[in-house]
DNA sequence: CGTACCTTTGAAGATCCTCAAATAGGGTGG
DNA sequence: CCACCCTATTTGAGGATCTTCAAAGGTACG
C-alpha cells in the first residue's frame, strides 16, 4: 500500500476505487531526483502538484544575503501544495534531502477527484488543513520554544509523521537529516544544534547516529518538547465518511 | 463593497451574482465580540467558518506554562480556515484585538459555492494558498530575521494586506496592536519590541503613535525588513477567469 | 586510501531576555 | 472638566542564550 493511501486512510477509509485512482496517479509521470537538488524553484510558474513517492525533501526560502530557512519537510506520501497551479509563481523552493522520486499530478487529476471521488477530495482537504496546522506549529516552535524544546519538538513531529506513513518502528526511524539541515529548520546555528543534540543525548532522550534515530522514551521526549500531537489530527476524524467496501 | 469582495477581486473579477452571493452570506449570522475576547478556543469542535467583517483578530497558540504565540492576524475580509469543520477539534484559538464583527459561514454555504460559483471557489483557493504562504513567511521571519528586520517585515505585511482590503492610505493605516501583541507575534520580549520600534523610528522608517501607523518611506522599510511581496500573490493572478459582466 | 563532508570542541562576543521601576496615555466617573 | 486608575510605553542594568569564528576529529564514499 502506498504511503499516501496509508496516510489518508488515517483520516478516512477509502474504497477500492479510491485506492485504485490514487495508485494509478502515483504510477504515471514519475521523476527521480538526486540528493540536494531542486525539484522546483522560487519564481517559477508552478505546473503540477508533486506527490512524494520516496525519499525526504523540504520546502525552503532564501534571503538575498544567503540566509536560508527550511519551512517544512516532505516525507513519502506528502503532497506539495494542492492547487498550487492557480498561482502565477512559486514563492518558495522545493529541494531534496535524499534521493527522491515524485509523481507529478496534473490539473486534470484534481478535476477528476472533485467530480467523482468525494472521499479523496475530503481527505485532500484534511491534508491541506493538517499542513497548515503544521506550519502554525512551526511558527510557535520558532517563536516560543528554547533550543532544546524546539529540537525535541521537531523530532517528535517527524517521528509521528513517519509513523503515519508506515515508515517508523515503535522506537526508531531512518533519519537522513544533517545537523546543518536541522539548523536551517530550527533557526539555530549549526554549532548550537550540535550542542542541543548532545544535551538530548545526555538526557537519554535520543540516540542519533548514522542516519538512524532511536527514541527510547517517546513520552519523555514529547514533554521535553512540549509536544501535543493534536495539531496533526491523526485519529480518523473523517470516520463518518468511511467507504463501506 | 465589502472588504472580502475587494480582496478577492484582487485575484479575479467577480460577476454581479458572485458578489451578491458573498454579500448575502456576509449579512447573515452576524456576531460581534468585545476586544480581547475569544471567538473560538483550542479543543473546541469547529462548527462554522468565520468571516471577519470588521476589526482585527488573531490566531494564537499557548503552551501549558503560559507562553503564547500569535501565529497570524485576521483583518477585515479575512476568512478563518476554509473547511475547518471537517476537523474534530481546533488546534489553536482565535481571539479579538479590537471590537470585531464576524459572519459565520455554514457548511451549506460552501456546498453552494462549489456547486454553482466556480470563480468564488477558485478565489477561495487563492485565499487558502496565500494564507499558507503567509504562514511560511512567518516561519522564515522568526527563524532567520533579526529583531528589527522581523518587525519591519511584519509592519510591511500588515500594511500591504490592509491596502488590499481597502483599509490603508498611501502612507498610513490604523494600527490597533499593542507592543505586547507585537511581542507575541514576533517571538520577542515586550522590552525588546519597544527598543526595536525606537530603532525604526530613529531611522525615520515608521511613525507609530496612538493606534496610527505612518510609513513615510515604504521602500526603505521593505528593504529594512527584506520584504518581498511575492508571497502575497497580489497581482490579479486569476485574470483568465474574470467574469465578463 | 584520500577527499569531502559532517560532527565536535573551544573561546569570545552579540543579541535578546528578565527584572524592576518610572513615565505617559486613555478612558471613566464624579 | 478634572481627577483617578488602569493599561501601555519607556528606561536601566545585569545576565542567559545563542552566534560566530576557527580548527580538530570522524565518517562515508569513490
Amino acid at each position: 500500500m502506498s504511503h499516501l493511501v496509508r496516510k489518508l486512510e488515517n483520516f478516512v477509509r477509502l474504497s477500492a476505487a479510491d485506492r485504485l485512482m490514487l495508485n494509478r496517479a502515483a504510477a504515471q509521470r514519475v521523476r527521480t531526483f538526486a540528493p540536494r537538488t531542486d525539484i522546483a524553484r522560487e519564481g517559477e510558474k508552478p505546473k503540477d502538484v508533486h506527490l512524494i513517492l520516496n525519499g525526504w525533501a523540504c520546502r525552503y526560502k532564501q534571503l538575498e544575503d544567503g540566509r536560508r530557512q527550511i519551512v517544512s519537510f516532505f516525507l513519502p506520501g506528502d503532497i506539495c501544495d494542492l492547487n498550487i497551479f492557480i498561482l502565477r509563481e512559486m514563492d518558495h523552493s522545493i529541494g531534496t534531502i535524499t534521493p527522491v522520486s515524485i509523481a507529478d499530478l496534473p490539473r486534470e487529476f484534481f478535476d477528476e477527484i472533485s467530480a467523482g471521488y468525494p472521499r479523496i477530495a475530503t481527505a485532500f482537504w484534511w491534508e491541506t488543513l493538517v499542513n497548515a496546522a503544521i506550519q502554525r506549529e512551526w511558527t510557535m516552535n520558532l517563536g516560543q520554544r528554547t533550543a532544546s524544546e524546539r529540537m525535541a519538538h521537531l523530532l517528535c513531529e517527524l517521528f509521528f509523521r513517519l509513523r503515519l506513513a508506515g515508515l517508523a518502528d515503535d522506537h526508531s526511524c531512518s533519519f537522513p537529516l544533517t545537523q546543518a539541515d536541522l539548523a536551517e529548520a530550527t533557526g539555530l546555528s549549526k554549532v548550537h544544534v550540535n550542542r542541543t543534540l548532545q544535551e538530548l543525548r545526555a538526557s537519554n532522550l535520543i540516540v542519533l547516529k548514522g542516519k538512524m534515530l532511536v527514541l527510547p522514551d517517546l513520552d519523555r521526549l514529547m514533554s521535553a518538547g512540549l509536544f501535543n500531537a493534536n495539531y496533526l489530527h491523526l485519529d480518523r476524524e473523517g470516520r463518518q465518511l468511511d467507504s463501506n467496501e
